[in-house]
DNA sequence: GGATGGTTACTCGGATAGGAGGTGTCCGAGTTCTAAGGG
DNA sequence: CCCTTAGAACTCGGACACCTCCTATCCGAGTAACCATCC
């Protein structure tokens, strides 16, 4: 099993949009540079995660992306369910029917046990993962980062930040 | 994100392996008839779970597979890890140092809080996963599930299982 | 000087090729069972 | 009747195509800023 790689390019550039001031945007080209990445393909992920209600997308010349609500509201599952969606890793085939002995469906209304397992541990980790805010992980950056890193992402955001249209 | 789809088997087979008694074994053909999946394709898998220690393989006539341990001692994330390989699902691409501004490496030299909560939430779920073990599952399903489905799995294993050579 | 219209440039959005990894299949090496032949 | 031996059949094991989904890219639609023009 792995993690869509577009996974690790959002929560970064989630983090990103997390230090900007309320309504200023950052365009999706500036955080492709920022990370080093295509910027075509930045653009499906940050589309996923407008879609999904996480990011607001500002059209125009000073447009960009912002966080649709506060940092302390997205968690770590809202991003990975938005770019990865939203049906569970394991999933069930329902091969104990496909024997060549055929039973009537009335013998499986009870749910495959292994089924059972398999999303109990995997609630386990969408729990842990909702557990985690964007806000937490930005806050630990800043207090645990090497400073020159966290001056680097502080003169990106104040570079590449526009601020709110006035009209 | 999405495991593999021969993780299912994997662990159908391994509970069907459980219900053998000591020594006997069932061929890999027999397994791939009773989820109705094709048999070289299953056999990959079943390679793949004896390369890890779950199963062993016996060659030749009245050979098949059996558990290499006591099903006590097998969890699910042990099938996982064999199927699925060792490697986390969220991989760190280190992006943060891909920006257009380089810092010398020893900016770096903490890691990245991303992965650290990436992989902090996916050791939930492997924790959760070690706390499945097989002979729970095994347990259960013949406790819970429809008793006609139960019969059928025993009539499958007495009709296929080999008892072990007498040498 | 202020308002207005057109132009321009920049943004996001969706539709379109390429490539890696899982899926499915095949044939070969090895081992045991079987059966025939000889003693 | 028992032992030996050659054959055959069944098993696992690894190597080879196919196909789906992620990766990467392009071009078009829309909008706000900018600037020249007119009042």
């Amino acid at each position: 099993m792995k993690l869509s790689e577009g996974v690790e390019a959002a929560i970064h550039c989630a983090a990103s949009l997390a230090g900007l001031e309320e309504g200023a945007t950052i365009p999706g080209s500036a955080l492709a540079a920022q990370f080093g990445l295509s910027p075509s393909y930045l653009l499906k992920h940050l589309q996923a995660l407008a879609g999904a209600g996480i990011l607001e997308s500002v059209p125009g010349p000073a447009g960009g992306y912002r966080l649709a609500r506060a940092a302390e509201r997205i968690s770590l599952l809202d991003i990975v369910v938005a770019v990865e969606g939203p049906q569970p890793a394991f999933r069930c085939g329902e091969i104990r029917r496909n024997g060549p002995v055929k039973l009537p469906d009335a013998a499986y209304v009870k749910p495959c046990g292994i089924k059972v397992a398999m999303l109990r541990a995997e609630k386990a980790w969408r729990m842990a993962l909702a557990a985690e805010k964007l806000s937490t992980i930005v806050a630990d950056f800043r207090k645990d980062a090497d400073p020159r890193s966290v001056a680097a992402a502080c003169a990106f955001v104040a570079q590449h930040g526009r601020p709110q249209k006035t009209s």
